[in-house]
DNA sequence: CTGAAAGCGCTTACAG
DNA sequence: CTGAAAGCGCTTACAG
C-alpha cells in the first residue's frame, strides 16, 4: 500500500462499507460486535490512524487547545520565566489527561500578537499565560470576546465583564508575606516590583501586603518601593538603586522569586546580610528558590492545580457549561532568607 | 453573519469566485493586484482566517511539528527537568520562526508511548527529546522508521542506520570537564550518573572524561562511580551512598547539573566542603547552576542552537533534503564549585 | 487573469 | 445493524 491507509482501505479489507468502518472505529453501539472487532484488527494491522484534519473539518472542532505564553519583551530573550515553564508543564499534563493536544506559542508582548488559533480552527480554545500586563491589549481582548472566542486567562482579569480567569489569590499571598515579616518584627520593609495597574498580579500582592501592614498600624513608605519586571536582573538593579539612595530597611518583599533572587544578589554585594540584616520573601516558589543562598522564603502558587483549573475551566467554557472565575489559595514556604 | 466566515462569504462580497479568493489570499501571482487587495480587505473586515483543517486536508500537510518529551518515570512527577524546559523554549521559538506550530506532548517512558502525530496528520514531523534511554523502545523506533515517519532525536542515536540525531558533543564535554579537574590536580575523581548503554548521553560524557584521565595515566576507579538518574534526589542519594561506604575522592563529575546539585547537598551534609575538599563539575548549565551555593562549574550545552538545529534538520528531512547528524560543541563554564 | 469542478478523508443524517 | 450520499472548507488542475 502506498501512502497512509484510509477508512476506505479498511472497508475494502473488512468487506464492509466505509461508513461502518467509521462507526466501528468510534465504537458506535450501532455496530455489530464482531464487525467492530474485525475493523479494529485490520486498522491496527494497517497502522491506520484517523486523519485529524478530515475529522476536525467534518466535526468542526479540533480537540486541541492553544497556549499563548506572553513574555515581557525586556526580559532576557533566552530564558523563559521558570514559573511559566512550570505552568506549561502542568497545563500539558492536564491537556493530556483530558484527551486534548496542546499547541504552544510564545508571544512577545512587544510584537503584534495573534490569537487566530480558534478562528483558523486549529484550537477549540485558548489559554493566556503571562504576568498580566494586559492593559495595552484591551482592544484585542475585546475583539476576542466579541468574536466569541473561547479563552481563559491566567492571573488577572482582562475585561471584568466577560472574560474568564484563573488566578492565585495574590492579595491573600501578600497578606501571608506581611504576617510572616510582622511576626519577626521586621516592620521596616521594602517592596520590589511593579505595583501598578500594568501588573495586576504584582499590584494585588502589594495591596494585600500593604493592607496587612496597615492593619498593624504600619504604613509602607513609597520611598522604599522600587519598580521591577520579573527578572533577576531587574530585581538586582532595583535593589541596587534603593541601596545607592541610602534607603534603609530590614525586610524586603519581592513581587516574584526572580526579583527576590536578584535582590539578594544586590544586598550581598553591598555587604548587607540576608537574613541577619534583611529578611527577604519572594513569590511563586520556583524550583530555584530552595537552592539559592540562603534558601528563599516565598509564597507558593500551586502550579499543578492551576494547570488543571485552566484546562478544566476552558473545556467547560467550550462545552457551554457555567464557569466561574477561580481563585487558588497560596501558601507560605518558610526558608532561610527570613529567619 | 453567523459562525465563522468562509472563503465563499468573501467571494460573495468581493464579487469574484471562491477560487479567486483562495488564490488572492495565498498571494498567487495569477491574481490581479486590485482584486487581490480587495479580497484581503474584505477578509480582514470579516476577520476571516483560513480553516487549517480544510487546507491541511487538501494539501496533506499540517505546518505543525510535534514535540514528544520523554520523562524518566522515576523522576518527580511535578518537576520537569529544567534543561528540557529550556530546550522546549528554544524549539518553540525556532518553530515560530519557521512558520510552524508546535504540538507538545509529555510521554512517560513507563507507559506505552504513542507517536501517531504524523499518522493522524496532526504533525508533519516529530522531535524526540529525553535523556536518551531509547533502548527499550527500539522496536517502536524501528516501526517509525519503517513507516517513513519523519523524526529527529535529541541526544543519542536510536538506530544508527536510519534515524537523524542532533546532540551535544557529550564525549567532548566529558573531556572538557576532565581537563579542568586535571589542571587543578584533582585527580581522585568520583563519577555520578548512569554510565550504561541505557543513558547514551551520560555514557558518552563518562567515556570522554575517563579517556582524558587515561591519557594522563590516571584510571578512574569503578568503586568511585555511583548510579543516578537526572534528578537532584537521585544525585543526593548516590553521593550519600559513596560517602557511607567510606569512598574518598577530591573531585566529582556529575552527568548532569541536577545530579551535581544533589551531590553538593550530600557532601555539605557530610561536612565535606565544596570546593575545598571536593571540586564539583556538572553538565548542562541549567539556569539554577549559577544560583546554587557554591555556584556550579558545568559543561554548557547551547540550547538555543540545539532548538534551531532540531527544527531546521527536521524541516529539511520533511522537504526531502539531505540532512546529516549534527554534533554541537559544548563549552566549560567555570564557577565557584571548582576553584 | 478568472471560474467551474473535483477531491482531500472523514462523520452522520437518512433510508433501509 | 448497514450502506449510499452529502458535505465540512479549502487548493489546484483544467478550461477558458
Amino acid at each position: 500500500m502506498k501512502g497512509k491507509a484510509t477508512s476506505f482501505d479498511i472497508a475494502h479489507y473488512a468487506g464492509v462499507s466505509q461508513s461502518t468502518v467509521s462507526r466501528a472505529l468510534r465504537n458506535s453501539p450501532l455496530v455489530n460486535e464482531e464487525t467492530r472487532r474485525r475493523v479494529h484488527d485490520i486498522a491496527k494491522q494497517l497502522n491506520y490512524k484517523v486523519d485529524k484534519n478530515a475529522s476536525n473539518l467534518r466535526t468542526q472542532q479540533s480537540s486541541t487547545l492553544a497556549l499563548l505564553l506572553f513574555e515581557d519583551p525586556t526580559a532576557d530573550g533566552s530564558q523563559i520565566n521558570p514559573f511559566f515553564l512550570a505552568m506549561l508543564g502542568s497545563i500539558t499534563r492536564a491537556c493530556a489527561t483530558e484527551g486534548y493536544d496542546l499547541l504552544v506559542s510564545f508571544q512577545s508582548t512587544s510584537a503584534d500578537w495573534q490569537a487566530d488559533y480558534e478562528d483558523s480552527h486549529r484550537a477549540d480554545g485558548i489559554i493566556l499565560l503571562g504576568y498580566g500586563d494586559y492593559i495595552d491589549y484591551q482592544a484585542k481582548f475585546s475583539s476576542l470576546i466579541e468574536q466569541n472566542t473561547k479563552f481563559v486567562c491566567w492571573g488577572a482579569s482582562v475585561d471584568n465583564r466577560s472574560d474568564l480567569t484563573v488566578s492565585c489569590d495574590n492579595y491573600g499571598g501578600g497578606e501571608l508575606a506581611a504576617t510572616h515579616l510582622l511576626k519577626a518584627s521586621r516592620k521596616d520593609c521594602a517592596f520590589i516590583g511593579d505595583a501598578s495597574e500594568h501588573s495586576p498580579e504584582f499590584f494585588a500582592r502589594y495591596q494585600g501586603f500593604k493592607d496587612e501592614f496597615n492593619r498593624h498600624g504600619i504604613s509602607l513608605s513609597e520611598r522604599k518601593m522600587a519598580n521591577a519586571i520579573s527578572t533577576e536582573e531587574s530585581g538586582y538593579h532595583a535593589t541596587r538603586s534603593l541601596i545607592a539612595n541610602n534607603i534603609h530597611f530590614n525586610s524586603l518583599f519581592a513581587a516574584s522569586d526572580l526579583i527576590a533572587i536578584g535582590a539578594i544578589r544586590a544586598l550581598k554585594e553591598a555587604g548587607i546580610k540576608v537574613p541577619e540584616d534583611v529578611h527577604v520573601v519572594g513569590f511563586d516558589n520556583i524550583a530555584v528558590a530552595s537552592y539559592v543562598n540562603p534558601p528563599l522564603t516565598t509564597v507558593q502558587q500551586d502550579t499543578t492545580l492551576a494547570g488543571q483549573m485552566l484546562v478544566g475551566n476552558l473545556l467547560k467554557l467550550i462545552r457551554g457549561e457555567v464557569v466561574e472565575n477561580t481563585l487558588l489559595p497560596p501558601s507560605l514556604i518558610i526558608r532561610g532568607s527570613s529567619f
